[in-house]
DNA sequence: ACTATTTAGTTCTAATTAAAACTATCAAAT
DNA sequence: ATTTGATAGTTTTAATTAGAACTAAATAGT
């Protein structure tokens, strides 16, 4: 009866996971300097021909104010590079300069050996279990939000 | 051949659930006028007696720096205090006033039963299963980032 | 007692974050 | 064509974040 709910540490524990494996990432990242948000764009912009803000920041999770921000700051560093979309004018389709396509092409491999490490002991199929189980928290989150107060939105 | 690798897309699928849930969290929180980490530090210190920074820091897992200008914020609300040790005079006790602990009282079974809404649908196997693949992710995060790359370090 | 090391919090800085307000452009509907 | 509404990015603000440098107090070893 004195530990009675089981969810609040399941929460936190999700949260301290994910803190330890972005430290652990931070790691690795910080040797190229760069920050995780800003390495990570380079990670979803390699072997690409660019896309725009808007696809960029549902990729990566990042929101569109911090976005302007990362690009610009990655800009500077001469790594990527902003150009106008032809077919809509309010769009900016970013791609990689020839330094951050390189400094892809050498950070990735790196990057996912990195990451490997952490499921040497993991089969394929624990993989899969863990990505399905995170999958179903997220869509039973995003239902608790649905079904929030309103239960009369019915049209 | 397009999507390789499994290990990168569990990673993000883990910062996706996190976020989502801490969006979630979010809306209930800020109809106490409290940011997530504040009403973090509210939720721990709630029915004690208070604890150190150390202490608060590590069940948060909010790093000291951080931790200092949060609880500023909440002093600054009337919902903290700060309390000079007895036994260490470097350590400075925060625990909650009346005001503090009177939110707590009110918004702790909100809060509980907000987060319920999430497990409407979990058994408590699935809670249990849930919280040791996180537990075992954690733990595999740990152990790569022991292993780094110092494998000479035998003394 | 005295020095060296560690520990607890604070301060400072650069970056990220979410939210809201804003600008410019596109799309829809007359 | 003109108005209305939606969308793409930017800007601004307050808060959080990690990390490093800093201060003060405790602990160890001599």
């Amino acid at each position: 009866m004195n530990s009675p709910s089981t969810f609040p540490s399941v929460l936190r524990e999700l949260a301290r996971t994910h803190q330890v494996f972005l430290a652990y990432a931070a790691t690795h990242v910080h040797t190229l300097d760069l920050t995780l948000p800003q390495f990570d764009i380079i990670l979803t912009l390699g072997n690409t021909a660019g896309m725009s803000f808007k696809q960029l920041g549902e990729k990566t999770i990042i929101t569109k104010g911090t976005l302007t921000g990362v690009i610009n700051r990655l800009e500077d560093k001469g790594l990527v590079q902003r150009m106008a979309s032809k077919t809509d004018g309010r769009s900016q389709i970013v791609r990689l300069t020839e330094a951050g396509a390189a400094l892809f092409k050498r950070a990735y491999p790196e990057h996912l050996e990195f990451i490997y490490r952490i499921f040497s002991d993991y089969s394929p199929e624990d993989i899969a279990t863990l990505e399905a189980a995170l999958v179903r928290l997220r869509e039973a989150v995003t239902a608790a939000r649905g079904g929030k107060g309103e239960e009369s939105a019915a049209d």
